[in-house]
Parts: structure tokens; sequence; C-alpha cells
DNA sequence: TGAAATGGTTTAAGGTCTATACCTTATATC
DNA sequence: GATATAAGGTATAGACCTTAAACCATTTCA
């Protein structure tokens, strides 16, 4: 009385090299690795690093480009420069979140479990130099000239270097993941005082339990760390006036 | 004094058509989709259903036949047939695990949180036709006449489902994505009485905890039983005697 | 004004994929 | 035994993707 399962085979797509290049510059772009107006190496380089031909690498910046993600400019000091998130896009973002909040909340499901997890072995395997990187970012993050882009890019940092030092590919690879969706969300988070000494100190703790060794103490701040934040992009994104901050 | 974090732009390399296709076999094959002497849709029917050409899935099966995955017969009543596991490849898959012990455990790290996890919102969301599903595996597991490749294959399929039950994709997808890895390893648990009855009571007492909705036992039920086989594995794979069960 | 750095364009060659048709082999059936 | 059938095996032409190399166009700056 087996019963076999459907077989679930599905029809593939190819996948075209420059949408693997498209995907790791949106990527990077969405990871803040680059921040606004901030120059993507040139065709010529990006054709190098990713071994591809420069042709190829211009069907993907075609395809960043017509997304409104970068802008193009010829001649000497040309180039190719991630645009700034505009408010207005911000505004469409949130929209747009509204309308899939389903598969939002699916993700955020799934941070709730990976990143306390990636946090957990951390504590365990967290060595001087990373820990010494981490406490650099959250004291970047404080200082008070850090703009507001600059805070959302050191929470991404602080974040995925929590889960390189779990010292597991897989947390590495899923954190990443996880934040390649979530990122746009979390970067509509309000940008005040308040939030900043909030943020503050739940890195510094969270920090404190991986330099203690403390795996559970770390597991559990990054669960409440996150779980507030998961709230707060609630609240705003379905928060019925327009916002400023 | 933002610090600049290393780029991470790395090299695309291409990825065929025939390579998705012998990657999505390729799994179904470790899952037991399909079991030992099964014959695989015939190659106009796989193009059909993969929605490519009839050489670009036979060059897929070509690399499954290399690999001593599969076996093709022509002829009437020829086709591509899933070969068995033999003993000896068995063995060679152990020599191979004992060498990369290492990254076999980063996959059960990784397994040790997702699906506990994906157990907790299974336990809140799971429903009746999935219960009884489940329930339908465990008994087939425990007749006596169950075979040793049809008690791996219904394990897989009830791990599977609990994943699916989550109504989250991302843990349906990691833990389908975990299994892949790790199924070669599990298939080398030993296949005795006990076994069946040990892994009979953690998967009834886990589907009892689901029925129930209580969504931390089904987490500490989940988390317990891959704990365990997690150091069965790891005692098979480092005995010193080879193994007859 | 010209050198340098960048994006923009063209061309030729090779690889991958598709569609279609036809060949070969093994089994079942008349 | 002949034939139909259901597979795998093979061949060809065309569309599309990718590469490599060369050259063009634009802008800045010395």
């Amino acid at each position: 009385m087996l019963i076999k399962p459907a077989m679930n085979l599905e029809q593939v797509s190819p996948k075209k090299v420059s949408d693997f290049i498209f995907d790791r510059l949106e990527e990077a772009i969405i990871l803040k690795e680059f921040m606004s107006d901030e120059q993507l190496p040139a065709e010529r380089d990006l054709a190098t690093i990713f071994n591809a031909s420069r042709i190829t690498v211009r069907e993907a910046l075609a395809r960043l480009e017509s997304l409104g993600l970068v802008e193009k400019r010829v001649g000497a000091k040309g180039g190719t420069f991630v645009l700034p998130i505009t408010r207005n896009s911000h505004l469409r973002n949130r929209d747009e979140m509204r309308r899939n909040w389903d598969s939002m909340i699916e993700v955020f499901e799934y941070r709730m479990v990976v990143e306390p997890g990636a946090a957990y072995l951390a504590a365990q395997r967290i060595g001087k130099a990373e820990l010494q990187e981490l406490r650099n970012y959250v004291a970047a993050s404080i200082e008070p000239d850090c703009t507001r882009e600059a805070f959302r890019s050191i929470d991404v940092r602080i974040h995925l270097s929590v889960a390189r030092a779990s010292g597991n590919v897989y947390f590495d690879h899923a954190v990443r993941q996880i934040r390649t969706k979530i990122n746009p969300a979390l970067d509509l988070m309000p940008y005040s005082d308040r939030v900043k000494a909030n943020n503050y100190e739940a890195h510094r703790d969270l920090i404190a339990a991986l330099e203690a060794g403390d795996a559970e103490r770390s597991r559990d701040i990054m669960y409440r760390h996150i779980e507030h934040s998961a709230e707060a992009i609630r609240a705003r994104v379905f928060a019925d006036e327009s916002f400023e901050d």
C-alpha cells in the first residue's frame, strides 16, 4: 500500500549567462555592497570578473538600467552608476509589499528560524578578527554623521557577518538569500535616533553574547531582534499615512 | 570609518538546460521518487515534461548513465531504468563520506535548525488530508514486507511532507535541498526491526504532536529524531567493520 | 589639442537548443 | 515468420547565445 507521490517534474527554463550576472549585480545593489552614486566596475572589468564577454555583461547592465537601478554615462569619468532609491520608489515598493504581504511573511518566518540558528553556531566559532569587524560596524552605525543609507548598509553587513561567522555555508547562503528578499522592506524602517539606539543596543548585546561564546543567549537575542524588526516593518508597510523619516 | 567589505563578485559559469534536467532527475533518483528498476518516462515524454528538446534530454540522461545511476535499453519494453544501489556503491559512498565528513556535518547542522522549524509551522497549519497521508506512510513503513528501499523512500516522503505542510516554500525548498545532500548517507542506516520500531515511534509521536497542533512539541520531537539519526549515521560511517544489514 | 577612459557598435566564429525526420532494436501479436 | 509498436539512436538545418577582437563615439583633463 505504498502510495506513489506526484512526480513533481517541472518545466525548466534556460538561464542565460547574462541572467546570472544580472542577479548577482541586483543582489549586490539590494544588499548595498554598492551604495547610491557609486560606480560599478567598468564593463571590460566586469567581463573579466564574471568570466564573460563584454556583450553579455552589457545585456545584464541594460536590464539593470531599464529597471532604474543604475544609470550609464559615457566618456571619461563615465561608467555605470547606482541610482539612489527615491522616496517615490520607496512608496511604490510599499504598495507592492502590501499586495504581496503573504509572500513577505514567508521569508520572515524562515528568517526567524535561520538567523537565530546562525547566531547559535557563530557564538561557538567566531574569531577575534570577526568580532572586531562587528564592533567596527556597530560603532559606525551609531555615529551622528551616519546617513540613513549607510545605516541600512551596516545593518546588512552585521547580519551577513554573523551568518559568515557560523562557519557554515548553508547558513551563509540562506541568510544572504533571505536578506536579498527582505532588504527592500527593511529599508522602509524609520530612521530616527530612537531607532538607531534600539538597533545599537540589540547589536551590542548580540556581540557581547557572541564574544562570551554563549550560544543560547546569542540565539535568543537574535530572535528577539529580528522579531522586533519584523513587527516594525509590518507596522510601517500598513501605516495609513505616508512617512517622512 | 565605514569599512568597505570585499566585493564578492565571482565568476559565473553558464548552466545548460541539460544541466538543469540532469540535476532534477538525479535529485528524483536520490530522493527515491524513482525506485530501483523503475522506468523513467520515455525520452520524448521527458522532453515534453521539461519543455526541452529530445537531444537535450538525452544529454542529461547520458550523464546519469555515465554515473551508473540509470541504464538504457533499446527496443520495445526498452527505456531508461534506475539502477539499484549496490552494496559496493554503498561502501564506496561511505569512504567518500569519511573523507568529506566536515561538509556532511554542515548539512546536518543546517538540518537541525530547518526541519524542527518546519515542524513547528506545520503543527499550526497541517490539514486533515496531509495528516492522513502521513499516517499512511508511517503505517506502510512498519509493514513486515516493507523492503529496505521502500522504508528509506517512505522516510524521505514523511519528512518532505512535513516540510510541505509548513505552508512555507522556503522550508519546503530547504528541506528538499538538505535531503538531497544527506540522503545517500541516511541510506546507510542499518535496517533492522529495532531501527524500524524506533523510527516508527518517532514518526508516530511527531504525527500526534502535529495533529494536536502542538508546535513546540512537534519541533522538539523532530529535533530529537534527526539528532538521533545524525548520531546513527556518524557511527555507521566511522564503523570499522563493513556491515551486512 | 590630444591622450585616456569609458560606453556603443560591428563582425565572424563557435556552441547550445529546437524541430523534424528518419534509422535501429527488441518485443508482442497475428 | 511477418508485421506493428514502442522505445532508443542519429542526422540536419536554423535560431539564438556567447565569445573575441576590433573599431567608433563621447567626455574629461592635462
